[in-house]
DNA sequence: TTGAAAGCGCTAACAT
DNA sequence: ATGTTAGCGCTTTCAA
């Protein structure tokens, strides 16, 4: 058996002693809640350093009623493409720690009571909720709570929360209008699967309105439908789709898992992308950028989603005043799988 | 703006007032450290679920020395599966409610210095650590902390660590006897990313040593090559592959990302599969029934090596033994991927 | 079977 | 610019 390293719990009146100031020095030293003469301040880190001193968390927990934890509330449930959630999780707990605070991960299915139990314990100082629902009922219970939260997404009435997303409407809009001004007339959305809307989730919704609402406005042909991840379910959507749309010339997808198999069915169907057929990808720039024909997409700005969602947490622990609602533009960028239309 | 329910914080002090005890007794009647008569744990219980009770985290990670809160530290690096840690993660906090325990998400980045920071602040109870490099410079510290850790993935010298993963050298050994006992003679691995052999990873570097034994072992021609994702790379790997062996007859794919675009390339070289080629992945099995061909696979057990990793913390905290090393067996599920070896 | 009371290590109000 | 000290809310000895 190895030896334990039985480190004897330095304390903040050990590292005062050491210093020979009191342990309120030390802390207002740690916290910069109030000035330190250079000098004390020299001796004091120097102490902390040779101590190797670190401050108890719940000791602080307690006596300031802060525990500098954050509340990420992550869905792991079907429908859900995992990797850019991952990359949310990694932007959060990164942006997090830059404020020095670390983070606490919950699961969905904790729900409402997993929110009050955390809260009530004061196991943490703040909660961001991704994945919320047209309906969550989450969302009545962050309005009535002290703690701040931010909602990764929009619920039907957002009034008195903090919400932040990008703007799938505008998302919807911007593909549409790239295509339109590649002279496409007939085009489809293929969005995620049927039952992500069946919930209600806000951005699959909004994405098709907008996406549809553009296309009316460019008096174009336009169709909208569900997804299924999977090749064979992606082989039967374009089955349908080109022989009910057999003059379609561009699509839009918004569904990572989709993608590849999509993109397989097209070739199979004789529609090569871009020749025959432009493809708009609503997906994170890696997965456009490295497909085999990299395609024109709509970021998902996940990292910059999780890093917003920490700096309005943190302002509002500050007390400063936040905006209510976030939308995040979309930004096109043009690759390979847009074209302007074949001549018929 | 909304009245914020500002609940003034319901104590131990209230709930015993309220139950006609002494606060000590609710504390009790709470963790079950000392008999109580049925009546006083009723009415104290009773006062608990009125009041709305919750005891503060901080107040009793404090005075017990006990957070209940463990560390999760993972990768969110290139060459990992991320729905595979996703699972992993997901089964890990759905153990630890199970255990009262909640999880701290720390980032790989953090390495040695967040390890000492939530040890030495006493944020958490244990830790489990994932991705474990041959050489992790992790290991040497968590061998000389005092608090429980249970690490994924074996380090090269692992004793006086607990250590728990698939069995990857089994695995590479049931893929290629599954394949012999079809009539293969010349099969090749096509694993993990380069990199990830580079940086040390031990569970890439034990399939291939197993496969290659294996192999051996049954007379037959094998040969292992690391695999970029991407369809661009999937085609050139294929290529020389079939250029170097034109005979080879059965692949064990370990690498869930470049998964698709190898079959899709194995196609293009005018391998069918089953038919010319039999195929064998390590993969979760909801990816494997849901290919294009079912593949017969050796599951990577996500959910459970996560539950796995809870419970040995949860006995360590207990003061129970532990195995320092668990090889969890691998199980290889024939679907339609694999056949005999066609007549030559 | 229950109660009283001494801390746990830190912060922040109150002093100086 | 710094020190003193009263808690923060809970657990756990020690007593009864």
């Amino acid at each position: 058996m190895t030896r334990r390293q039985e480190r004897p719990l330095v304390k903040i009146t050990d590292v005062a002693r050491h210093a020979d100031v009191s342990p309120s020095t030390v802390s207002y030293v740690l916290s910069g809640k109030r000035s330190i003469s250079a000098a004390t301040r020299q001796r004091v880190e120097r102490s902390i350093r040779e101590l190797g001193y670190r401050p108890h968390a719940g000791a602080r927990a307690l006596a300031s009623s802060r525990s500098n934890v954050l509340a990420l509330v992550m869905p792991l449930r079907s429908g859900i493409h995992m990797p850019v959630q991952m990359r949310f999780a990694a932007s959060v707990v990164t942006t997090a720690r830059t404020h020095d605070h670390d983070v606490l991960l919950l699961t969905q299915e904790e729900g409402v009571d997993g929110l009050r139990r955390v809260a009530d314990s004061a196991l943490v100082d703040a909660l961001i909720v991704m994945d919320v629902q047209l309906d969550d009922e989450r969302a009545p219970l962050l309005r009535s709570f002290a703690l701040p939260s931010v909602l990764i997404g929009f619920p039907a009435e957002a009034a008195g929360l903090t919400c932040l997303d990008l703007d799938f409407t505008a998302t919807g809009e911007v593909c549409v209008s790239h295509l339109a001004q590649l002279g496409h007339r007939c085009v489809a959305l293929l969005g995620s699967p049927p039952e992500v809307y069946a919930r209600g989730t806000g951005f699959a919704r909004r994405t098709a309105a907008g996406f549809t609402a553009a296309a009316r406005r460019f008096g174009m042909v336009s169709t909208v439908r569900a997804c299924e991840p999977g090749g064979e379910a992606a082989r039967e959507t374009v089955d349908a789709l080109l022989r009910e749309h057999p003059d379609l010339t561009g699509v839009v997808v918004h569904n990572e898992s989709a993608l590849p198999p999509l993109m397989e069915a097209f070739q199979r169907c004789g529609m090569r992308v871009p020749e025959d057929l432009s493809v708009v990808a609503v997906c994170p720039d890696e997965l456009a950028e490295s497909a085999a024909i990299p395609l024109t997409s709509v970021a998902i700005p996940a990292a910059e989603v999780g890093a917003r969602a920490v700096g309005l947490l943190m302002a509002k622990l500050a007390g400063r005043k936040v905006p209510e609602a976030t939308w995040l533009a979309p930004r096109l960028t043009e690759r390979a799988s847009t074209v302007p239309r074949p001549v018929p």
